[in-house]
DNA sequence: GCCAACGTTGGC
DNA sequence: GCCAACGTTGGC
């Protein structure tokens, strides 16, 4: 049985539509510096697990298409470039601290903003509507996906 | 730009 | 190993 996932993106850094115009509509989902978050890629995620792309940090933070893990994870490269602002210098080609996935988009969707996640209580307790939540990566209950694929995006 | 929430750091 | 200070996230 896949897993279900949410992930965040900013879209002024890597949008949806980057990723559409990436070769084979995949990203490396480089600079996450969470723990949690990495360990979820690094511990949790399998080829073929379904995903949110979310974007936020944006005006119209939301979930804004359909995407699946594409690979495992595998050590996140720009924590070895000393020009990337995701440098860590604590971080060696032997014992890598920071791992990714890559992420395939598998559907654009419309936009579904927050206003309108939370008027519905089949999703209340999603991580992404919990107050103060910040994690990056979490996970998606079944039942909520089925119900934001099934019944919000028909 | 504000600010609440929360993760990380580092002195002890 | 505690915990205060600090930094970051992210919606508004």
């Amino acid at each position: 049985m896949p897993r279900y996932w949410l992930m965040k993106s900013e879209p002024s850094v890597v949008g949806i539509d980057d990723v559409l115009a990436m070769p084979n509509q995949t990203v490396d989902w480089w600079g996450v510096r969470n723990y949690q978050a990495r360990n979820f890629m690094r511990d949790q995620m399998a080829v073929g697990d379904k995903v949110f792309f979310y974007h936020s940090s944006c005006p119209e933070p939301g979930i804004a298409g359909l995407a699946e893990v594409a690979t495992k994870a595998y050590p996140d490269r720009t924590q070895f470039d000393p020009e990337s602002h995701y440098f860590d210098p604590k971080s060696t080609q032997e014992n890598p601290r920071w791992m990714n996935v890559d992420v395939r988009i598998t559907e654009k969707t419309r936009l579904i903003g927050l206003a309108e996640l939370r008027a519905h209580p089949e999703l209340e307790n999603m991580r992404i509507l919990q107050k103060g939540n910040r994690l990056s990566i979490t996970p998606v209950d079944p039942a909520e996906w089925k119900f934001i694929t099934q019944k919000l995006l028909k």
